[in-house]
DNA sequence: CTGTTAACCTGAGTGC
DNA sequence: TGCACTCAGGTTAACA
């Protein structure tokens, strides 16, 4: 389900909810997410305060007091619902969070591709978050930065700005969006590409997600923030799911052809 | 190292 | 109504 923007809508929905608040309970119903969730979860992060939320790629991070963190990953179809406890138990509701105020954090996935995972303050750093690209609204990621790693790289474009080694953040929607915005065909090597249609890409992959983020995301099947308010970015999508559609620029018909196992669509006039 | 593929899982949609 | 089949916003392990 989500990518960036969704993730960072999600935290910016649950973080006036969760601040300042203590972890009562915790309720692990289905161990087998992305990896087991620890079944001692309650004691290791059991009464402690959350302190903070953030986001590193589409990791959410849920700082706790004395420096452990929850990572919380929402894979393909991961929610966090913010609700009053006592709700009754739907099917896919993994993981509870009961905190202190009436406030229940709610884990629900239905395909389980998400996680849960305490992150100890003793480990200065975590597998998972480890080995991460730069985030794309930081200062070392640019055109430059792009056009200096794909150099005798023959992957596909699409496929190089969605590797999460390469930058964080962008999934098959606001690759695909980005590229639009730019006029790069997804299927075009990515060491082919030239340093000044990088450096209008990076802009172009910053003005997408920013944009999503404005809108609250891009609500396709089941995406929708912690108020259940959907995202409205989809509104917005030029070629993403719009195969044999006419281009909204130009009219010609949006194409779609497979990279990596992924549907990519792209219009064949704007896009070379 | 880079690149490609299969795999993890459930549910929604489509066509017969 | 039911069945078989395809596809879906992510990530990584295994392999060439």
């Amino acid at each position: 389900m989500p990518e960036l923007p969704e993730v960072e809508t999600v935290r910016r929905g649950i973080e006036p909810h969760v601040l300042g608040r203590r972890i009562v309970q915790v309720t692990v119903r289905d161990t087998r997410l992305r990896w087991p969730v620890p079944a001692d979860l309650h004691a290791r992060i059991g009464g402690k305060e959350i302190v903070g939320t953030a986001r590193r790629g589409k990791y959410l991070l849920l700082q706790l007091a004395g420096g452990d963190r929850l990572i919380v990953h929402l894979g393909m179809t991961g929610r966090l619902f913010v609700l009053k406890p006592g709700q009754p138990v739907k099917k896919h509701d993994h993981v509870d969070l009961e905190l202190s105020g009436g406030v229940l954090l709610r884990f629900h996935d239905p395909r389980r591709f998400g996680a849960v995972l305490p992150w100890p303050a003793s480990e200065p750093t975590h597998a998972l978050i480890a080995g991460m690209g730069p985030e794309p609204f930081g200062e070392d990621f640019d055109g430059d930065y792009l056009f200096e790693l794909s150099r005798r790289r023959s992957a596909p474009v699409k496929n190089f700005i969605m590797d999460g080694r390469v930058v964080v953040g962008a999934g098959n929607i606001y690759a695909a969006e980005s590229l639009f915005r730019a006029g790069i065909r997804p299927t075009r090597a990515a060491g082919k590409i030239t340093r000044p249609q990088y450096r209008l890409l990076a802009e172009k992959i910053r003005e997408v997600l920013e944009e999503a983020v404005q809108q609250g995301g891009t609500t396709l099947r089941d995406f929708a923030g912690a108020d259940g308010a959907p995202g409205y970015f989809q509104q917005k999508l030029f070629v993403y799911g719009r195969e044999g559609e006419p281009c909204l620029v130009c009219g010609a018909t949006i194409r779609k052809v497979v990279l990596g196992a992924r549907a990519s669509c792209y219009c064949p006039h704007c896009q070379k």
